[in-house]
DNA sequence: GCACTTGGTGTATTAATAACACAATAGTAT
DNA sequence: ATACTATTGTGTTATTAATACACCAAGTGC
């Protein structure tokens, strides 16, 4: 991925600014076409596939350095963002070690050194995000959960670890504020959480218990135009949503 | 709580075998006499208190870092252990910053540096544990939940955080195992349950929903000797446990 | 025996979840 | 225009889970 004088500028710039031994891997999922994408990126040359990750600057909130990363990749600003898990076993980091060995001796060799990696998750609306590669990466992009490439270290655990979080997390937290568009119809909702939980739920039931969560506004105007009848246009209530958010949703799916 | 020379030791000593950066808080939870039970230190000298904790090893996977500063504080192996949150604020441990700053310039002190913690939760059996004060600590001791002395750093926010997280699995995940001893009563098992969330539950529905769950075993003698009505003992299905701890619990309390 | 405390069990009520059927609408094919 | 079809909207019933509540049993102290 790097040449040489890459490398030496990358790990100069890198010991005088990050914590050392620390890094940040983010899934940003999105939902597009009736399908839930995560963003992933392509190394130079390598052409293996990685989560996007940085690193934690000295003197900033680990929540601060993720969104940081998330914007350099999606220029998006204050995404949703939540910490899930940290992978912490001496092994993982353990193929990047090896790299660049010829080039820089261990001790200047940022990639030598072992690495526990926080694990972030963002919910992002799809349409709004620009995916963009960084220094190492020739390329940024969406891929279907149900078709990823093959990933390096351990990001496939980590985006298994992240899609049970979230998975759990639909239990008792409204989502979708920050995967939908501003205005939906129920049935794209619902295509939203089958697609997070992987299997088909009761249309009518599902709308029920939406509803009754009390977090939606109904549009005056359906959606005209499309096939067939037109829908009802929902949106989220903010305020309500925030609440609920912090005050839980009570049942599970 | 060092003087100067056990200062430099323990910084030579740090620098050469723990990662930098990164130290580890453990909540202990134990559970006696109908009371939670929070494990704390005393540190020498200063008197204020602490949560256990401690660092990574270079080489160490983090589970096995926080059950060996466990170990440590308890005597207990094979600790029931999770991870919960990392705090990064970098203004998290700036009060420890300025430790020995007399003694030490900042370059060779290990305190000066800013710490990431892992946060994790323990669940012990309170008669097991030898509360054991490590070097920099005069007293280790177990706490009331409604009594905890005023703690340092943010040690207060990672207990409520700790407790919030269990209160969160008690819904998806059975809980009991760890902290109460081989036998037990229904009364005494709901008492826990009473003591971490926080309020009364009804004995019956208490009951039947926990033998729902079909993980205990009522044993064949009840307990003799006590005052009043001699209660059943319960002991949990070791098979049944841990599969509900894989497959989850539905329902919530 | 009688009062009192603690523990065990059952039943009626209510709320939540799941299963299911039919009517309305906007386009498409003829 | 008419029938057809795919899609959306809504209501009703059955099942299951959660809640509220009342009685009986066993041991202690008097």
């Amino acid at each position: 991925m790097f040449n040489k004088q890459e490398l030496i500028d990358f790990c100069n710039n890198a010991r005088e600014n990050f914590l050392s031994h620390i890094s940040i891997d983010c899934v940003v999922f999105g939902f597009h076409e009736g399908q839930l994408k995560v963003l992933v990126l392509k190394m130079k040359n390598e052409g293996s596939w990685y989560l996007p990750g940085g690193f934690v600057l000295k003197n900033e909130p680990i929540d601060e350095a993720a969104n940081r990363i998330l914007k350099d990749r999606t220029g998006l600003d204050e995404i949703f963002l939540q910490q899930f898990h940290v992978f912490g076993d001496p092994e993982r980091s353990r193929p990047h070690n090896e790299m660049y060995k010829d080039y820089l001796p261990p001790a200047e060799n940022w990639f030598a050194n072992r690495f526990l990696t926080i694990g972030y998750y963002a919910l992002v609306d799809f349409v709004h995000v620009n995916p963009t590669p960084d220094s190492h990466s020739e390329l940024c992009a969406w891929y279907d959960l149900a078709d990823m490439p093959n990933m390096e270290l351990d990001h496939a655990t980590i985006l298994k670890t992240a899609l049970d979080t979230l998975r759990l997390q639909l239990n008792y937290q409204p989502i979708g504020y920050n995967l939908m568009p501003k205005e939906f119809t129920m049935p794209e909702l619902q295509k939203l959480y089958e697609t997070i939980l992987n299997q088909k739920l009761d249309r009518r039931n599902f709308q029920r218990r939406m509803l009754a969560f009390g977090i939606l506004n109904r549009s005056e105007q359906p959606r005209k135009g499309g096939a067939h009848k037109a829908p009802f246009l929902y949106s989220f209530d903010l305020d309500n949503y925030q609440n609920a958010l912090k005050e839980g949703l009570k049942g599970g799916w």
